[in-house]
DNA sequence: AACGAGTGCAACCGCTATGGA
DNA sequence: GTCCATAGCGGTTGCACTCGT
């Protein structure tokens, strides 16, 4: 069933006019009061490109990997910085490849052996980005690749993606939370918003514990949206 | 100051899945 | 089983903003 699209006939937005659906939207990507703002935490953007690698485009999967960051979101940041970052971490290995070829043929038949997904996009494989996740770079490219750090030392491969998550990202950034299943209660944090915006505002009620770990811990810039600062 | 290019991200679009009548 | 509304997903677009010239 094809939805109705939030147009009139003409084909044009009917200016600031927003269907349920937008309405959905953008409370899901921007308004849901436990979205984490900001900058992507290295832990963060670790999480995405395994998880990218590991799943493909499938944005929601690794949303829910990544608490408080939407679909959305996540495939931003995927277009606009990650995949930017591996495509630049590949020139860069095949650049050192090529070098390492001209200098060693007999690791440059160990190389041809490989397929080009073992050793470019995986990014178990490849070098880990050591640069501080500042999303709001103006920096050209150029600058990017001035400032890159390569850390050459390999990643654990044999380690479930799972595992990997659990022990390297998700348990330390939610490690304060303790005692309170965030994890496996997402969507409890949009309940959890139960203090008022404004008058107009009606917004679930829930022990206000709850919100002190989950909303307002979650990140400092959580507010700032609302003028609540 | 003005302009153009590049960038980031919210919003939109088309589609499928699902559930209720 | 059919129809319809809605939720959710991934791809794409549009625009405000920043930066360099």
């Amino acid at each position: 069933m094809v939805r109705t699209p939030c147009r009139d006939k003409s084909g044009l937005k009917k200016g600031l006019s927003r269907c349920g659906k937008s309405c959905s939207l953008r409370w899901m990507n921007y308004l849901r009061p436990n979205i984490k703002r900001g900058n992507y935490s290295k832990e963060e953007e670790d999480i995405t490109i395994r998880l990218h690698q590991q799943l493909g485009n499938r944005w929601s999967t690794i949303a829910a990997e990544l608490p408080g960051r939407t679909d959305n979101e996540i495939k931003n940041h995927w277009h606009t910085n990650l995949k930017k970052r591996l495509l630049l971490q590949n020139s860069v290995t095949d650049d050192q490849k090529s070098d390492q070829n001209s200098q060693s043929e007999t690791s440059s038949q160990e190389e041809v052996s490989k397929s080009p997904q073992e050793f470019d996009i995986n990014p178990m494989n490849t070098p880990q980005i050591l640069e501080s996740s500042t999303s709001t770079s103006s920096s050209t490219d150029h600058d990017q690749v001035s400032s890159i750090t390569i850390d050459t030392t390999p990643v654990e491969f044999n380690r479930s993606l799972e595992t990997t998550i659990q022990e390297d990202s998700v348990a330390n950034f939610f490690e304060p939370y303790a005692g309170n299943n965030f994890w496996t209660e997402p969507f409890l944090a949009d309940s959890s918003y139960n203090f008022n915006i404004s008058n107009d505002f009606l917004a679930p009620l829930i022990d206000p514990g709850y919100i002190s770990l989950h909303s307002l811990l979650l990140d400092g810039e959580l507010l700032r949206p609302y003028g609540l600062y």
